[in-house]
DNA sequence: CACCCTCCATACATGTGTGTACATACACTA
DNA sequence: TAGTGTATGTACACACATGTATGGAGGGTG
């Protein structure tokens, strides 16, 4: 057992500062979700944290038993956090439907509240592991439901509520998936026609007007 | 050195039978897309492959220099791979666009000519990747056009006939995203619903009927 | 039959990730 | 100021993946 500890820098002490606060258990969660959504489920270990944090893994297993557990508590973040806008909608039921679908089409459109980015990483990871998979899947069918409800507000029958819902839903996911990139400017723009095709009305372009009088509604060329 | 040889069953040796035929480098490909599709490029790993072919690591570089290699191989595989359905709609141009576009749903409705998961274990590794995000962005683009002028043929203008490209495909995307198991019954009986929304015609029932003659289009339950 | 080329097995070196043990620094309290 | 719990640093053991070096089995061909 070689006991050469004159010097009390190690091998990967890189420059850490001296934290005068302590990190605590957010920090790492925080940390690992945005490892998750930049660079996937496998990017998340405990050493990369530890560096982007500036420590080391000691302090990880203070908070966590292991990674499996940073993961769940990563999952149940999601399933909680990323869904809650969607509840929103439904609150103030009884409302134009209309009205409602815009809601969430501008939850869409502006990706506040709910950060797409974040669904594809989860997605990506429920991909290979069945349990996560569940969990997905579950919150899918919860939001695809309040679409339904939104359309059956809208004056469609159960059947074509549902087809809609789906057809609107798979809509956005591939949407998000395929990574479109386009300014605020050029999704206004598309807009009415989206609108037109997904809930069968024409009743978008008074809405852009009144929520985003700024836009000029150019049709410019595709910048995906 | 420690040589202990007497036996010659390593570590590693699990009843490995004595292979008359030689494997070959599309053994190792084949096996790789297989791992690729069911868990994920992670699991594309140069020790698992070799267990999978009853085989050691030894082989495999024989045939490749690297892990790198036999992705690069993957990836330009599946652009070339699981495209060229795609193309084919196009070749037999000047057709009704409506019977174009009925072959690219009964691709999709088949499963046959192309792998719904193959696309969905790519994309998934694209996320993380930027190389292979720039191959699956080519391939993305290069089937949204074909969409785009099966709409045109079908009467739209240019700009509507690619929101319709979109809508459908990101539509398609989501669906196999988000892994939706039906059987083929029910998919044929929520097919009109679809294609009304999507292609904005009720002219499928006349399809399904004279191409799908045993299916009573029953509209059971939603089973996902 | 000898030879060679193809293909695969074995062993080794290396890098990296996880989890554990233990020492240690810091803050807050008695 | 001594003490206690919180939080982190350091070192070790282990597992496993990649890539390299090298030997050898086996079939085709002169």
């Amino acid at each position: 057992m070689p006991k050469n500890k004159t010097s009390g820098a190690a091998r990967d002490s890189v420059a850490r500062p001296v934290r005068r606060t302590a990190l605590g258990r957010d920090a790492w969660i925080q940390a690992a979700r945005n490892s998750l959504i930049k660079q996937g489920i496998a990017s998340v270990q405990v050493g990369k944290l530890a560096r982007q944090l500036r420590a080391t893994r000691g302090g990880f297993y203070w908070f966590f038993d292991s990674r499996q557990q940073l993961l769940d508590v990563l999952l149940a973040d999601w399933a909680t956090g990323n869904t809650s806008a969607w509840d929103a909608v439904l609150l103030e039921r009884g409302r134009n439907g209309v009205r409602e679908f815009m809601d969430l089409v501008d939850m869409w459109v502006q990706e506040k509240q709910f950060d797409p980015q974040w669904d594809a990483a989860v997605r990506e990871w429920a991909r290979t592991v069945p349990k996560v998979a569940a969990t997905v899947r579950r919150v899918d069918d919860h939001r695809i439901d309040i679409l339904k409800r939104v359309f059956i507000d809208m004056g469609y029958d159960e059947e074509r509520a549902f087809i809609r819902a789906r057809v609107t839903y798979f809509h956005q996911v591939g949407y998000y998936t395929l990574g479109v990139k386009e300014p605020t400017r050029r999704r206004l723009a598309l807009l009415p026609l989206y609108i037109e095709i997904l809930a069968g009305t024409t009743a978008a372009a008074e809405w852009i007007a009144s929520t985003h009088p700024d836009s000029l509604a150019t049709t410019a060329e595709e910048s995906r």
